[in-house]
DNA sequence: TTAAAGTTTCAATATAAAATGAAAGTTTAA
DNA sequence: TTAAACTTTCATTTTATATTGAAACTTTAA
């Protein structure tokens, strides 16, 4: 295989892999592109390699610098904008955890909380309902709070301990 | 808030969810109902609290059973099938891990380690591909792979010491 | 200032994904 | 064995989502 070849490997894959996580296709593929790319890249460039319109572009590196994943730069000498991916995979899957923990996980909480908490001296219908969705606002707070914990982890010497036992 | 104001909001809230996530409304509302049903329901059942087609339902329970998150029943006496929704939530958590890695992110890998090995001994400019291609390779190899030792951790002494230190 | 270079916005359009529903298929009890 | 009860399939339609592109906006250098 050859380069040029591999790389609209990798950006095809990684777009398709986001849209099955929820992300759209375009967003997937212009952090792909700009991962795999040495030198920043203009918004030109993005959209000439990905064959999208200026307006997909322009929202797409947006939402990505709203995500923090994506850096605006300048070139001196140069007046367009540069972009440039966080490179440091830690860093990018705790940002992208915390994102979408942001927008999705706590606002389902809050329903999950709501929705558990009507009075439940009626039927037993009623009962199982309010059962069922108190463990689960207990298992999404679980699940949720270990996001916060994968970013302490390199912090503490247990840590970096079970990071090792989980290899 | 009544009980079936609570339940509808809980059912469009695990759909939207769902659909957030890359799993489709419809299947993520079925599940939502199943989960808080104190009976196995039919699929009439199914229809009528979710206003949705007979096809519709037939093709997304299926397809939670391929998942292994919903179970037929046969009701003595009755002719037709009754559903109900794995309960248990850290079984639920483990099988939707495990068929999703196996469905995306497997196939995945299997990308990003193709497209890392070409040769590297051209241009800067692969040079950078492939090392960027190889990292992202055995981050995304190692996070798979803690999905199958989270399985474990209830089955050894150490994975519950490290699921109370997490809390 | 102003006009050229560049970016953003958003109504209109295109695309992709999900839902419908009727026909075909299957099972079961008499 | 057949007809009623029930389930599945899939071509068509609907809905939701993403993309375009041209106009409006912003910035900068002369």
């Amino acid at each position: 295989m050859e380069f040029k070849e591999a790389k609209n490997k990798f950006i095809q894959t990684w777009g398709a892999l986001g849209s099955q996580w929820g992300i759209n296709k375009t967003m997937a593929q212009i952090h792909a592109l700009l991962m795999v790319s040495a030198e920043p890249l203009s918004m030109e460039d993005v959209m000439d390699e990905l064959l999208i319109s200026r307006g997909n572009a322009s929202m797409n590196l947006r939402a990505l610098m709203d995500w923090g994943i994506v850096y605006k730069e300048y070139k001196s000498g140069e007046r367009k904008e540069f972009f440039t991916a966080e490179k440091d995979l830690d860093e990018l899957a705790v940002k992208i955890a915390k994102e979408r923990s942001k927008r999705e996980i706590k606002p389902a909480l809050k329903v999950l909380k709501d929705v558990s908490s009507i009075n439940r001296a009626t039927s037993l219908e009623t009962k199982h309902f309010v059962e069922q969705t108190s463990k689960l606002y207990d298992f999404v707070l679980k699940a949720d709070n270990m996001i916060d914990k994968v970013t302490e982890i390199k912090d503490n010497w247990i840590g970096r301990l079970v990071m090792k036992i989980m290899r």
